[in-house]
DNA sequence: GGTAATGCCTTGCGGTGTAAGGTTGTCAAG
DNA sequence: CTTGACAACCTTACACCGCAAGGCATTACC
């Protein structure tokens, strides 16, 4: 019993993962993005400042959060054919980021990549060197493939609307607000296809997704 | 002389464009993101409070930024064939998000788009539907086409580095940093391109968005 | 037992967005 | 010419924020 380190007065009882995992686990909840380094505080049963032992500054915080949530995707097996592959990893990526829609915002205003990012990387350019993609080519992949799933998912999260269920209102309320005619293609397109039921952004993704890959399927041979 | 309406006291010398374009400059200026209301009164030669008689809350204020960065993108001509004039679309929205960095952050916090960015999808909408786009085919494409826009911009703006000139330095302090061959495969590829003179993360942009044009032409019929 | 390091706390500063209410110049109606 | 409504702006105040500086137990090592 007493032999045991109890969790004594000065045992540390705080340490960097616990700390993300709670910021991250907040930022989720309150949708107010990342939590303040005192309700961080508090709901580790911690004061304040305590959480600069571990952390120089609240960005180191901020960059921990972000490479947890790439820690979440999946990579693809080495072994695995790039194409299938590759998509399963957009469309795990984009999961992540809807499961935690703060990580995008954190991401243009980090610079660092933490390990977990770099390891995704890695992983990704080793799947398509190994299906026949030259050192440019996988890198114009991966630059269009990230690009797309961040942008695609930016798109998403920026829909005043959340479930595919409140696309229809969404859509009829946007019809009756606007200028009567001031929009009219845009009009056209709400009534003719969000007012559907059964519209989902998330096929538009996959729809995009796959011109992609259809896209380096071709050029794949000819990039240098 | 007198008859004019001299800026007396109480005139009023504050507007809603007056600030928003205030609120632009001071964002582009200290690259910490959307000025703070105390900050931007000051600008303005104004008290911080003055500035909530024209905007219920600093969020709309940021709606506003957003809206009149979009208004900077130029529209395609109605007329113009579809190709090169997305192309361009494309292309001058990249700019104006490079130009203004703090943009991209800002968006996926709002969800009411302005009238510039409405007028903006609507003409799209308009240049593609003539271009023999579908109505579903017409919001493939711009799904694509923004998603990808956006995304890779994003990608863009957290590279380490600004100009072309930085990728090589960056690259090798990288390369050095990596935990020896932790990243065999992202390695080679820094030592491969990043540090041969010339690259620019610019050209990966139009690499990709020729490639995702090639897949729109290709399925413009086939879309119901 | 002495010493150094670790882990956490206390205090306090300058900054933030904004609610509530006061002041002042302008203009239309009586 | 007066009066009152109104808009534009200011003053004050509050609760919160990130974080610099320093203190104080507890533990590990010699």
């Amino acid at each position: 019993m007493t032999t045991e380190p109890v969790d004594g007065p000065r045992r540390p009882n705080l340490s960097r993962e616990k700390v993300l995992r709670a910021a991250v686990a907040m930022a989720d909840e309150g949708g107010t993005g990342a939590p303040s380094v005192r309700a961080l505080a508090k709901r580790l049963g911690v004061e304040a400042m305590s959480l600069y032992h571990h952390f120089r500054n609240k960005d180191l915080i901020l960059d921990g959060m972000v490479d947890l949530v790439f820690a979440e995707v999946e990579d693809p097996g080495e072994g695995a054919a790039w194409r299938p592959a590759m998509r399963g990893r957009a469309a795990s990526m984009r999961a992540a980021l809807v499961r935690h829609p703060w990580a995008l915002g954190l991401m243009d205003s980090r610079t660092s990549p933490g390990p977990a990012t770099l390891r995704r990387h890695d992983a990704a350019i080793g799947c398509l060197r190994s299906g026949g993609f030259s050192v440019a080519g996988a890198a114009h992949a991966l630059s269009v493939l990230d690009g797309y799933t961040y942008g695609s998912t930016l798109q998403q999260l920026s829909l005043p609307f959340a479930g595919p269920d409140g696309a229809g209102e969404v859509a009829g309320a946007m019809l009756e607000e606007m200028p009567a005619d001031a929009y009219p293609h845009l009009a056209e397109m709400i009534g003719e296809l969000a007012l559907k039921p059964g519209y989902t952004y998330a096929d538009e993704f996959e729809t995009g997704l796959d011109l992609i890959l259809d896209g380096l399927e071709r050029r794949r041979g000819t990039w240098a």
